[in-house]
DNA sequence: TTGCAATCTTTACAAATGTAGAGTAGTCTC
DNA sequence: GAGACTACTCTACATTTGTAAAGATTGCAA
């Protein structure tokens, strides 16, 4: 997998959500969907469109004046760098510790207990096969 | 807790980190240490640890000529903004579905596996306890 | 064909962030 | 006490991010 640096801005993960719901989609609908939300602008919205496309995080097609985005990147590809970053910064990029401290340091329920242990088995028994 | 905004920029994690490990210590200290991984001057440690005085992340106290800082957030305090951050913008505030995320997503060892089924299982009980 | 509505383009501007030079002040040394 | 060090202060500047107004285009409806 190719590593581009794929990390969002809060502006961006706004928009590039509405996007992954929609794509392809046109700027005024982007800023419709977000107009409760945030009480963006069409202007604003567009810019940071268009800054996004620069950037190679969105592309666009025109289909006669009207001109269609779509996303580049995947959400699990964003979810991945932003996991990255955390980790990087914060855990000095050792993912256990990571893990560790949000088992420590959230409230799970029971349910939420037992999900977690039922994809750790899972996940064993995928390297064990291998 | 008060919830204050302890999110941390690049540089400012790099820094702070350094405080975490030294404090209360000076800012000719820190940029000596920070040398090696970051090329940066004097000028810019100090106006970056005076800056984050500012934000109240650092505080100094004066002894003689020499001004000392230290870390007015802990480490944990950090990790956790971080974290919420990331869970915020990429999961949509939901934490389960983030861990599963990173267990399906790195390459855990049998050993860390261990490690998290252990947790978890400790997790457990303190919440019996309750 | 003319004007309106929808969409796009251009330009701007403030705040935050990264980066640092140049000058000042206190202290140590000879 | 004069120069050398060391640490500090002030100021600056480019880039990124958030936010948007104003003007240009274009297709359609009357």
């Amino acid at each position: 997998m190719i590593k581009r640096n794929n990390e969002l801005t809060e502006a961006e993960w706004a928009i590039i959500q509405v996007i992954w719901e929609n794509q392809p989609c046109a700027a005024p609908t982007v800023q419709e969907i977000l107009e409760k939300s945030r009480k963006w602008t069409y202007s604003t919205v567009k810019t940071l469109m268009d800054r996004m496309v620069t950037k190679g995080l969105l592309k666009t097609e025109k289909i006669r004046n009207l001109i269609l985005y779509s996303s580049v990147i995947t959400r699990k590809q964003a979810q991945n760098s932003e996991i990255m970053r955390t980790v990087k910064r914060a855990f000095d990029g050792a993912f256990t510790p990571m893990m560790q401290f949000m088992l420590d340091n959230t409230n799970l329920s029971e349910k939420q207990l037992n999900e977690l242990e039922n994809l750790i088995r899972k996940k064993r028994v995928k390297s064990e096969l291998k």
